[in-house]
DNA sequence: CCGTATCCTGAATGATACTG
DNA sequence: CAGTATCATTCAGGATACGG
């Protein structure tokens, strides 16, 4: 009897290649593919390149990132910290002083999105062309 | 009187340092902003390193692409599309047959996606591995 | 200053059925 | 094969108020 279930399916696929269990991101059952959900997440995409600067108390965010709300933060800082990405330091001090900074996992995360972030801030200006012939043709198409 | 919305704000703002409107996706209104968006989406981080191996069919990503819908994957398609990023070519014959393609700006963009998926892949293991050890601490913090 | 707790809404997306 | 159309659902995330 087959499996039918994507995890179970993901494991036997694994097995008959005889590798171990190497991780896909096209597999829906894979780890890899829940991860890369979080990584790609609107504000990790922004607070983990800004840690890269070193590291930031909660304001500091809130002022670099503009629009994130405080809830937001709170939760992908919080998030990022359970999956190794980023250290929680509080300095128990009244009034409360709390920075957060990059582990070295998150480092090297932080370097790969820093790179998307570039590539989309260098050509913005291309993909705003594209935009503006992709309607033209629309409009031709439509009459 | 001091404009107070964020996207005049942005224009002021890179006025103000003389540059040429340099794109920012810290500032909430610079449009790079929203591209991110577009750039981080779910399935836009499958489907553009997908196409980087060539030409692909409908068909093929939807078997490729675990668990994608044929209504996101035609949607998603459409919005790379109108971006400039992929190339639809239809060679109006019965049955369909429909290509999709990298586009040069795409290109450049797959790469750098292909590397953050490629990073996901690489340190799932340690990412769980972080994770059991903030479980742990969690729990001795909450008795 | 740095959060937590609640409520609430609309936008994203999966399911399903149909079409050229 | 490659879509479109419609409906139902959920849930991310914004607003707001409160707390250590």
């Amino acid at each position: 009897m087959p499996a039918t279930n994507p995890l179970q399916r993901f494991k036997e696929d694994a097995e008959k290649r005889g590798g171990p269990l190497a991780a896909n991101v096209y597999a829906e059952a894979c780890p890899s593919r829940a991860l890369l959900a979080l990584v790609a997440d609107k504000w990790t995409l922004l607070i983990m390149p800004a840690l890269r600067r070193g590291p930031m108390r909660n304001g500091d965010l809130m002022r670099l990132i503009e629009g994130v709300s405080q809830k937001m933060l709170t939760q992908t800082l919080r998030t990022l910290e359970s999956n190794g990405l980023v250290r929680r330091i509080d300095y128990l001090e009244v009034p409360p002083r709390v920075e957060y900074e990059l582990t070295d996992l998150g480092r090297s995360l932080a370097d790969a999105i820093r790179k998307l972030d570039s590539w989309v801030e260098a050509h913005i200006a291309e993909v705003e062309e594209a935009r503006e012939e992709f309607e033209k043709r629309e409009r031709i198409n439509n009459r």
